[in-house]
Formats: C-alpha cells, sequence, structure tokens
DNA sequence: TTAATATATGAACAAATATTCATATATTAA
DNA sequence: TTAATATATGAATATTTGTTCATATATTAA
C-alpha cells in the first residue's frame, strides 16, 4: 500500500521503462501461466502430456502418485486452458492445449540445461 | 509416500512417455525457474530490467513498493542468476543476466496476448 | 437396479512464501 | 570520525497452495 521511500530515483529511466512496458493486466496474466508451471509435479505431468496422450491413471502411475492428487492438479491445468481432455468411457484422456506451453518448455529447457 | 491406486494404467503408453522424457532433475530446476517465474512482483522487476538497466529505487519507485521487498526479490533472482548487477558507488544497478529469460517472456506474452 | 471402476472434489492440514518492520552493512561526504 | 543515504537481511506474520482422506459423480457391465 505504501510507496517508495527512497530519494535516489532517476526518473529518465523509470519513465522510459515504464513507457516500454506491456500493461499490468498482461504481466499479471504471464506470472499466473508461470506460476501454473512453476511446480514439479505439474511440470512432469505437461512435460509427459507433451510425448504421449495419458489419462488420469497413467499420470498417477507416471509419477507415483495418488490419483486425486493428480485429479487436483489437472483442474488448474484445465481452468487454465494449458490442457485439453476427452472422455471414453469411464477413461479422461488428457493433451495439451496448444503448442505455446511445449514451446516455452523448450526455451526453458534450454536455459535450464545450459 | 504411496503409490498409484489405480488399475486401468497402459504400461505402454506409460512407458512410452517415461521414455521420451527429460530426467527428474531437469524438470526439477525448469519448475524452479517457472516458480521464480511465476510471481507478479517478480515478473513486473524482470520485465522492466528487460527493458532498462535500474538501481534497486528505481524498481521500487517503478512498482510502487518498499524498497526491502524488492531488495528481497532481487536476492532471490540474483540467487537463480536470472539478474545480474554491477555497483557504482552506494547504488547497485541490475540488468538481466542474459536472454534467455527475456526469450521466455516473449513466448509466454505471445500465449498471454493472444 | 446393483456392483465395480475412473475421475472429481470438498475439507483439513502442512508446508512454502511474500511482505513488513526493524536493523545491519556499505559507501560517500563533511 | 560522524552523518547521511542506498541496499541487504533476519524475524514475524499472513496468505497461498499441494496433498491427503473421504466421499461424490459418472459410466459400464452384470
Amino acid at each position: 500500500m505504501d510507496t517508495c521511500q527512497v530519494v535516489c530515483v532517476n526518473q529518465e529511466r523509470v519513465e522510459n521503462a515504464k513507457k516500454k512496458m506491456k500493461c499490468d493486466k498482461v504481466l499479471f496474466d504471464l506470472a499466473e501461466i508461470f506460476k501454473i508451471l512453476g511446480e514439479p509435479t505439474r511440470v512432469k505431468i505437461l512435460h509427459a502430456l507433451s510425448k504421449e496422450e495419458l489419462c488420469v491413471c497413467d499420470i498417477a502411475s507416471l509419477l507415483n502418485s495418488k490419483q486425486s492428487a493428480i485429479s487436483h492438479q489437472l483442474r488448474l491445468l484445465r481452468a487454465a486452458k494449458i490442457v485439453k481432455f476427452r472422455k471414453e468411457g469411464k477413461m479422461v484422456y488428457y493433451s495439451l492445449d496448444d503448442e505455446h506451453i511445449a514451446n516455452l518448455f523448450d526455451e526453458g529447457i534450454r536455459h535450464v540445461e545450459e
């Protein structure tokens, strides 16, 4: 709620940066996406789905996790439109919603592996 | 700690995915990077730094935040080698450590804006 | 319909984390 | 040295969030 107390601000630099920056909404949404990707279980789920369409129990087995834990995470990913799903009888098969996430992963992996 | 209880697992799909996946360490590190990017204050800091080198008080002013809050966040970003800094007298100027983060941001913004 | 199975979800708990306040450190100027 | 200023950081607090357990819903088969 409070603002900056220091007095060494260079207004020119600040204004220049501010001028070039995306609006708050875009940056907030961007943080939201990264937050969703910033959790090991979800990263593994998404990375697996980038290789193969899988049902909930496949994922739980692959990650050695409880079914409910995976289901909760998939709910988040669905809400964020990061994964899509199709039902086939009792089973629900998940896959990535579009290429963007895979691209983000590739770029991130390049950063991590170098 | 427990493992999957369900019995509908398709081992072929699971094995195929597992075979193609990056190792746990890479995926964990990837989640770490995304986690760091997944916070509005840090996103704003990094986005600002992608446009202009700034000192701590510039950033605090730009974001209407307390100096100490910014300083704590910069510590995280430094530890993760996402930003670098140079000292000039009392001032400390921060900038992005390399292009990877800017690339991730660009890719993320494309996802968010579409 | 009833039983069995796959998935979803609410509530509770535990763990992680962002911010604030107070204060420490470092640098410059007087 | 002392005062002033920029930044860093420890401790405490409040909030968020991931997992678990129990249970609900949905679908198929008998």
